[in-house]
DNA sequence: CGGGTTTGACCCGCGC
DNA sequence: GCGCGGGTCAAACCCG
């Protein structure tokens, strides 16, 4: 809990986006060297591949859904950090080493495919992430985790590391 | 039996 | 105020 000092608290505004990585996986580092953050490069590579024009869209859109509800005048607003990945599966359960409750799920518009809500069921964790299946792209899963995990993972990580060894991943950091 | 999933209802912010 | 879209709840259900 200690952990969420400061940065769920919204008093810093910068929340960093590493504290986001460390936060996720607990020991060692090792598939994370892939992850790295998305500036505006974002819509510049728009464009650039038909086939991940659209998952770049979609991206694009769904930080700006997110970035519309931190801006509040009552700067009381916690702004809370979502990293969104965007990976190749066939299936939508990535495990993480985490275990998750699935709790809802809902139809998004301009997707035909619904997106699913999992909350972690560690005690006293309150991450969650929602993960998304692309309309153009069934082959493209987008995963948004939403805050860290203050506990270790309970698997082991074999597995983890499998599947990172073979996902292209975006994150974004608010 | 206990924990996770399903699924419709509910809730809330926002735009019209 | 109302409808819409997105997020969550919770009761029923499923499965080991």
């Amino acid at each position: 809990m200690e952990y969420f000092h400061g940065f769920f608290t919204g008093s810093s505004t910068l929340a960093p986006a590493t504290a986001g990585y460390g936060g996720f996986h607990g020991g060692k580092g090792n598939g994370l060297m892939g992850l790295m953050e998305v500036p505006e490069s974002l819509n510049v590579h728009a464009g650039v591949i038909s086939q991940n024009k659209s998952f770049v869209d979609e991206i694009s859109n769904l930080v700006r859904t997110e970035t519309k509800l931190e801006k509040k005048k009552g700067d009381k607003k916690i702004r809370k950090p979502r990293h969104a990945f965007q990976t190749r599966s066939q299936v939508d359960i990535l495990d993480d080493g985490y275990r998750w409750r699935k709790y809802g799920q809902k139809a998004v518009k301009n997707n035909k495919f619904p997106r699913s809500y999992y909350r972690c069921t560690y005690q006293g964790c309150n991450v969650k992430k929602q993960v998304q299946r692309l309309t153009e792209d069934e082959g493209i899963v987008v995963t948004t985790y939403e805050g860290m995990h203050s506990h270790p993972i309970q698997k082991s990580n074999d597995n983890f590391e499998h599947i990172l060894s073979q996902m292209q991943i975006y994150t974004t950091s608010f």
